[in-house]
RNA sequence: GUCCCCUUCGUCUAGUGGCCCAGGACGCCGGCCUCUCACGCCGGAAACAGGGGUUCGACUCCCCUAGGGGACGCCA
């Protein structure tokens, strides 16, 4: 049998983390059993639904690098397949209508609340007959589910879970307009999809219960159930807009890579063992439904920050220009040139494995690009510059101007000779020499910056700082 | 209120009756390395929610309590 996972995003907001990991899971269960996984747009709420939403989601899928198998499944285009299969419940007695109107509903839950009832439908219209119905209200039709007995979904993360069957009311299948309701959507659709293996949150666990009833009054296969944990907020509420809760693109504008999306999400809820930094192609082999816990997840910033540096340190130079090449020239109000690219790109290798996230990593590089301005917008290089620092890179900068090759390894023993020669500790050279050469009080090995920059760009720098020459 | 689920270091987790006076990772603290900052390396503090059972033996099984979460829509 080939597995047939789903996506189903309602398209009422973003892709937050939630269901980019629940969207993650589905992908690589069918990855990993080399079946498909199916997209569809849970849009029966037309009202909520919005275009922006659905090109949100696609977007956030995209970045994620997480793709679906066939067209997309838009659930409002079968809305008519499904009011179908709500006759044939009808029709075969296993449904009803309900002349109820919303009012005497409401009505009817806060009488139960208020007298500490279970909140459910009493089923007033199960047996009654229809030709009691009031004049001009259109009826509902819900499903008559089972009074008594229990229920056992088998579920292939949270166990057997039984509920007895008067815990479950006669929850609506088609609207008074004639419009199908989720609980019938989601049905049809998911046995019309052929879909074998339903992974979501298991805020939808007492919707199982519903839906698997569903399946059998339709004499349809139930598919394989597997509810996993929610992702909570740090505080260990429910994830909302406050934390967590952003679509993955604001993560994307932060800076972070969808690897380390992934591998993070990954890790949120299942494990393999001690392992941690897991790629994908491992994460497809390794992912099974048994791996993952029971317990709500919080989402830990720290974490992702740690993983999304090490994912920056183990990408290609190339792909990280391009993405720095676009937050560097925001700041600078020009794309850099074709010698500053080439400096970027070869200064990366030092530079990534400081980042955390790409924006640091642009940030980090912007020396590259720009010459510092005097006096240095940063204190403590500034204080670097002061004292006899101008005369030290004076006498600096005539010692290496004859500098040949001019290669890091040659420019580090020079330095050490020269700072051997003014009877000065490395750091006493080297901290004014940054400075100058960066702007900045911190930054990679100064000997392959030299070696990157070439002799004319580094005594140039140096030459900027004021009273400092170049000793050409 | 009713039903369902959950509960190991601050956080993510390993652990499926003896291998556990509980392991890894992030974070934190200390040290080493060192031209700065990182990286890396070494070390440290830090947890089985509480109470009853079952068992020769419980983090692991059962029950209760407490705490947390989820669901109870003509939303999805």
């Amino acid at each position: 049998m080939t597995v047939i996972t789903r996506f189903p995003p309602s398209p009422t907001g973003f892709l937050h983390v939630g269901g980019a990991r629940t969207a993650l899971f589905n992908w690589l269960y069918a990855r990993h059993h080399g079946g498909q996984m199916r997209l569809r747009i849970e849009d029966t709420d037309r009202k909520r639904s919005t275009p922006e939403a659905i090109e949100a989601i696609i977007e956030g899928m995209k970045w994620l690098e997480l793709d679906w198998d066939g067209d997309i499944v838009f659930q409002s285009r079968n809305a008519d397949q499904h009011a179908a299969v709500a006759r044939q419940l009808l029709e075969a007695g296993k449904a009803y209508r309900c002349y109820c109107t919303p009012e005497e509903l409401t009505a009817m839950r806060d009488a139960a609340r208020q007298e500490g009832r279970p909140i459910r439908y009493d089923g007033r219209w199960r047996d009654r007959d229809p030709a009691e119905a009031p004049a001009g209200v259109d009826p509902v039709v819900r499903i008559k589910m089972p009074q008594s007995g229990q229920t056992t979904i088998q579920d292939k993360v949270q166990g057997d879970v039984t509920v007895a069957n008067d815990q479950l009311d006669d929850f609506i299948l088609l609207r008074a307009d004639g419009t199908p309701t989720y609980m019938l959507s989601v049905v049809a659709d998911d046995h019309a999809m052929g879909i074998t293996h339903i992974i979501r949150g298991d805020d939808h666990l007492n919707n199982a219960f519903r839906q698997q009833k569903l399946f059998e009054a339709l004499d349809w296969p139930i598919p394989e159930f597997a509810h996993i944990p929610l992702i909570h907020g740090p505080d260990g509420q429910k994830l909302s807009k406050r934390h967590g809760a952003l679509g993955v693109e604001a993560y994307r504008d932060m800076g972070y890579l969808p690897e380390a999306m992934r591998n993070y999400l990954l890790r949120l809820g299942w494990s393999h063992g001690d392992d941690e930094i897991i790629d994908t192609e491992q994460a497809i082999e390794w992912f099974d439904l048994d791996g993952v816990g029971r317990s709500a997840a919080r989402f830990d910033l720290a974490k992702l920050e740690n993983l999304n540096g090490h994912y920056i340190s183990a990408a290609d130079n190339a792909r990280l220009l391009d993405l720095i090449l676009p937050i560097i020239a925001a700041k600078t109000s020009e794309t850099p040139d074709e010698k500053a690219q080439a400096w970027l790109l070869a200064g990366l290798s030092e530079l990534k494995i400081r980042a955390k996230t790409i924006d640091e990593l642009a940030a980090s590089a912007m020396f590259y690009v720009a010459r510092p301005i005097f006096p240095l917008a940063n204190a403590k290089a500034a204080k670097l510059l002061q004292g006899d620092a101008p005369q030290v890179l004076s006498r600096l900068a005539a010692a290496i101007a004859d500098a040949d090759p001019w290669t890091a390894d040659h420019l580090e023993s020079l330095l050490r000779e020269i700072a051997g020669a003014m009877d000065l500790g490395l750091g006493k050279l080297a901290q004014p020499l940054r400075a100058a050469l960066t702007g900045s009080n911190a930054s990679p090995s100064l000997f392959e910056i030299m070696e990157i920059f070439g002799k004319n760009e580094t005594l140039a720098r140096i030459s900027a700082v004021p009273g400092a020459v170049d000793g050409v």
